[in-house]
DNA sequence: ATGGTGGTCCTACCA
């Protein structure tokens, strides 16, 4: 069977529902996971999901900020929602699904901090709090522990890891999302699984590749100044199925779009 | 070098 998973950061579910609803119109994943929802889950527009089409619904919700929720045409177990750093927020959620004539894949969605903009955890508390919960995630994520299923693991990691993740690598060295610390400590979080970067296995490391795209910029499109923040990450027993993978740019060009495009990774199992 | 825009929810805070 085709499976399609997609991942979007998508700043407020409530005001871009319309966009989400075209999104699966047109691209019809067979599943979304999306990050920064800023909502309650009573909030959460469940029935504009089900109306498209996607009745199974995994939500992990706050008031205002940060979200988590993974929407499926597929059925699913709710397995995980771990409060990584024990602030309270929500930042993960996790399911498994159960294809046909396949073993259980289990699929973590995740919000990683932004980290705020001094690059320094001694000064900045909320880039400390970076650094805190890729170590928690490291020592957490292991594909082995969960060695009878496969994994996923998409969503906004906030990390650009290569040198051609980001529009410029000598500039953004000491720019949070692409500075030496958070790269190895994600390079940690990946060497765990091991994992494979759905991305990177179809777009060769040489070549600029990104998600994100500032709004402060005039023209968004023609400055191009974009980071690679969004990830699909599959264990390396996926790695055989995986068929291919897409990144769509031209919705950050939609009427009041993210400043994140969708990601879709596509697996025949 | 700086400030640029956009979200939540009404006051700053976060991205």
């Amino acid at each position: 069977m085709r499976l399609s998973v997609a991942t979007w950061n998508i700043n407020s579910v409530r005001l871009r529902i319309d966009l989400v609803a075209r999104f699966l119109r047109e691209q019809a994943p067979d599943v979304l996971c999306l990050q920064e929802t800023k909502c309650r889950d009573s909030e959460f527009p469940s029935a504009e999901f089900r109306k498209l089409g996607y009745e199974h619904l995994a939500i992990s919700g706050q008031k205002g900020y940060h979200g988590v929720a993974i929407v499926s045409r597929l059925p699913f177990a709710l397995t995980d929602k771990r409060d990584f750093c024990a602030m309270g927020d929500a930042r993960h959620v996790c399911v498994q699904f159960h294809p046909v004539a396949h073993r259980p894949v289990n699929l973590h969605n995740f919000y990683v901090p932004a980290g705020g903009d001094e690059p320094d955890p001694t000064i900045n508390p909320k880039f400390k709090h970076k650094l805190a919960f890729l170590d928690e995630l490291a020592g957490w994520i292991t594909v082995d522990k969960i060695a009878a299923a496969d994994a996923i693991l998409v969503g906004d990691l906030n990390i650009a890891p290569l040198e051609e993740d980001v529009w410029n690598h000598k500039a953004l060295l000491k720019v949070v999302s692409h500075t030496p610390i958070e790269v190895e400590k994600l390079g940690a979080v990946f060497s765990a699984g091991p994992w494979v970067d759905a991305l990177r296995r179809y777009v060769p490391k040489e070549e600029k590749l990104y998600t994100w795209w500032s709004y402060r910029a005039a023209d968004w499109a023609k400055a191009n100044k974009g980071r690679r923040l969004d990830h699909i990450w599959v264990s390396e027993s996926l790695g055989p199925h995986l068929s291919g993978m897409q990144v769509l740019r031209e919705s950050r060009g939609w009427t009041r779009p993210s400043d994140h495009v969708p990601v879709v990774a596509y697996f025949e199992l």
